[in-house]
DNA sequence: ATTTAAACGAGACGGTACGTCACGTCTTCTG
DNA sequence: CAGAAGACGTGACGTACCGTCTCGTTTAAAT
C-alpha cells in the first residue's frame, strides 16, 4: 500500500516534471551556463517558476536533477551499463576509452557535464549524491569488467580496482575540465596502455 | 624611466591592488564561494568598487588573480619552482605527491582552488590564462625532474611526459574534485608506484 | 417546477457557503486586510479553494458578499430597518447617530467597513451592488423617518433629503476613514444640531 | 551644517526622485489602479526597480509620495494654498466648492485621489501623514477664510471650525467615493447654503 | 441497499508582481 | 587627479497569491 494519502496529481506532476528536466538540458546543451536561469526553464517548459521551486530548492539542484535523469533514463533504456567485455581487456577498454573521449568532444554534452561539474565541485551534498546515483553504478559496470579481467589473469589480481579506474579516467577527465590538450582517439589509447603497464599481470 | 607619466602614483596603485587581492585571498579561504562579492572585497580591502574593475573586467578575473597571485608571490619567494632532486625518483615524487595531497586537504586551500576550479571550467580564457601563468611553469619543472630521470635510466626514455605528468596527478585531482576518497599519504605513494610501473625504464 | 437538473445538494452548498462568509467575516474583523487570502479564507472554512471561485468571480466580491450577508443577517432578525420615531426627530437621531459613532469605534467592525470600503472604492460595479442592497434600503429607512418628521413640521418640508443625509452621516464617515477625529456621543450629536440648524422648519 | 557624510549624489537622487514619482502619477492617472506596478514604475521612468526600493518601503508609500509631491509642488508654485476672500463668505465658498467639485469629476484625478484614499483607509500611518502633510495645511487656510467670515458676522463666532468644514467637504467627499450622485455645481451650492444655515451668524 | 452524478477538499498548476541581491557602470566629492 | 564612497540600471532570484485545473471523495437523491 504505497499511496495512502490524497488525491493522485501524479500524471500532471510527472508532465510537468518532464518538461522542466528537458527544458533544462535543452538550455543547458545551447547556451552559456550562466544564461540559464530559473525563469527560462520555465519559460521553455511552459510551466511557473513556482513548480520547479516547488520540487527543487535550487537552481543548482534542477541542473542536476536534469543531467541525472538524462543518465537514468539511458541506462533504464538498455537497463544495463555494463561494459563490453570480449575476453580482450585492452582491446575492450580501448573501446570504451575512444567513445568516452568523442562524447566529451561533443559541445552539448560538453556544456551539460561542464554544468554538472561545476555545482557539484561546490556543493558536497549534490557531490554525494552525484557519486551515489551516477558514478558508483557506473564506477560498479566498470570494475565487474576490470575484475573479469583479473579472473583471466590479465590484470593484477591484487590491484586496488578504485586506483586502476582513476589512473585510467582521470587524466581524461582532467584533460577535458582544463582544456589542457586534445582528446583524441591515441590518447585514449595511450592510457589504456599506461594502465595495463602499470597493472597488469 | 620606467615611469613616465607625471607624479609616482604607483605605489599607491600598488598598495590598493595587493589590499584587493589579499582580501579576496581572505574571503574566498573563509566563506562560502557565493558570498564572495565583489562588494564584501572593496569592503575588506578598504577599497572602492571601480578600483577593483579599473583593473580587473569582472569578479572571475579578480579571484583568478588573487590565486594566481599567490602562487606567483610564493614562486618569487623561492625564486625557482624546482622540485627536489635527489637522484632517487620514486623518493622525491613521493615526496611531492605526499605534501600535494596535504596541501589539497586544508580547508582555506581546497576553497581557494575550487574557486579557481569553477571560474576555470567555464571559461575557456580564464583557462588558458591559467595553464600559461600557473600550470605550465610548474608542469616544466616537473617534466625537468622527469627528464632528469630520464638520463639517469629511472624513466623510459621514450615516455610521454604530459602522460606521465596526468597520470600521476590527474587521479589525485580528480579524487580531490569530487571528493571520492581520502587523500592519504598511501594514497600518493600508490600513484607514483603506479605511475613508474607504467613509465619506468 | 423550480428544481428541474438532477438531485438537490442544496444542503451542502448552503453550509459551505455560510462557511465562506464566516471565515472570510473572521479573518477580515481580525487580521490585516492584506494578510486576507483566498487561501485562508479556504483552510478556516474547511473548503476547497474551487468551492470559492465557483460561487464568486473574485476576492472582491466574497468579501463584499461577506460583509453584505452580515448586515442581511441582522436586517432578517429585526426584520425591519426602521428608524426609531417617537416623535421628537432631535431625540431619535442623536439615538441613531451616537449607536452608529459607537458602532465606527469598534475595532471589528472598523476592519470590516475598511475592506468593504476598499473593494468599493475601486470597482464602480461592486459599488452599484453596494448601493442596491446596502446603502439604499437603509437610505430609505432613514428617509421615512425624515418625511415623518416633515409631516409634523419638525423638517423642513421642501429639504432634499438625499442632502440632509449627507449633512447628516458624511462627516462622521469621513472623520472615521480618515480617522481625522474622535467619534465621540458629542460630535454625534452637534452633525445632528448642525444639520436640524440647517434643514430645520 | 547640514552635510557632515561623504559625497552629494543629490543631483542623481533628485533627477531620479522626479522620474519616480511623474511616472507613478501618470501611470495612476491613466492606468486601473491595480495595473500600476512597481516594475511598470520604474519601466516608466527609466529606473531601476531598486532605486525605487531605496526610497521608499512599498509601492503604497511611493503612490502616496506621488500624490503627495504633487500637491506639494502646487503649493510650492503659487506659494500660499489661501481661499479667496472677497468679503462675500458665501459667493467664496460656491467659488472653491464648484470648484473642487469639477476637480473630483476630472478622470485623471478621480484615479488619483481614489488610489490615495485606497492607501491611506488601511495604513494608519499613511493617513497620519496624509493629514499631516496635505489635509491639515489646507484646513488651515479652510479655516483661516471662515475666522475672517466669523470676524466680520458671515459666520457664527462660536461654531466649531473642523465641524463646519467636515460638513462642507465630507457630503461632496463621499458621494465622489461612493459615486452616490452627481457633482454638480448645484450641488455643490447647496452645501454651501446649508452650511450657512447651520453655522451662519 | 446500491447506484449515480453533482459538489466537494485538496492542492498542483501557469502566471504576475513582489521585494532582495549582486553585478558592473557612473557620478560626486575628497585627500 | 586618482580614488573611496556609493547610487544607479539591470536582471535573476526565490516567495506569495491569484484564479484555473485536475484529482479522488463524499453525499444525497434516485434507483
Amino acid at each position: 500500500m504505497p499511496d495512502e494519502k490524497g488525491p493522485d496529481h501524479s500524471r500532471r506532476k510527472e508532465r510537468s516534471r518532464r518538461a522542466i528536466l528537458a527544458a533544462t538540458r535543452a538550455l543547458v546543451a545551447e547556451e552559456a551556463y550562466e544564461k540559464v536561469t530559473v525563469e527560462a526553464i520555465a519559460a521553455r517548459a511552459g510551466v511557473g517558476k513556482q513548480t520547479i521551486y516547488r520540487r527543487w530548492p535550487s537552481k543548482s539542484a534542477v541542473v542536476f536533477a536534469a543531467v541525472l535523469a538524462l543518465s537514468m533514463d539511458e541506462d533504464a533504456d538498455g537497463q544495463s551499463v555494463a561494459l563490453p567485455d570480449t575476453g580482450d581487456l585492452e582491446a575492450d577498454l580501448k573501446l570504451v576509452m575512444r567513445a568516452t573521449a568523442e562524447e566529451f568532444a561533443a559541445p552539448s554534452f560538453d556544456r551539460l557535464i561542464r554544468a554538472l561539474n561545476t555545482e557539484i565541485a561546490n556543493d558536497a551534498a549534490l557531490a554525494a549524491e552525484y557519486r551515489e546515483k551516477l558514478a558508483q553504478p557506473l564506477e560498479e559496470a566498470k570494475k565487474a569488467r576490470l575484475r573479469s579481467a583479473q579472473e583471466v589473469g590479465q590484470l593484477d589480481a591484487d590491484a586496488d580496482l578504485d586506483l586502476v579506474l582513476e589512473v585510467l579516467y582521470a587524466p581524461l577527465f582532467q584533460r577535458w575540465l582544463h582544456r589542457s590538450g586534445p582528446l583524441t582517439a591515441g590518447y585514449a589509447d595511450s592510457l589504456v596502455d599506461a594502465t595495463l603497464r602499470a597493472f597488469g599481470p
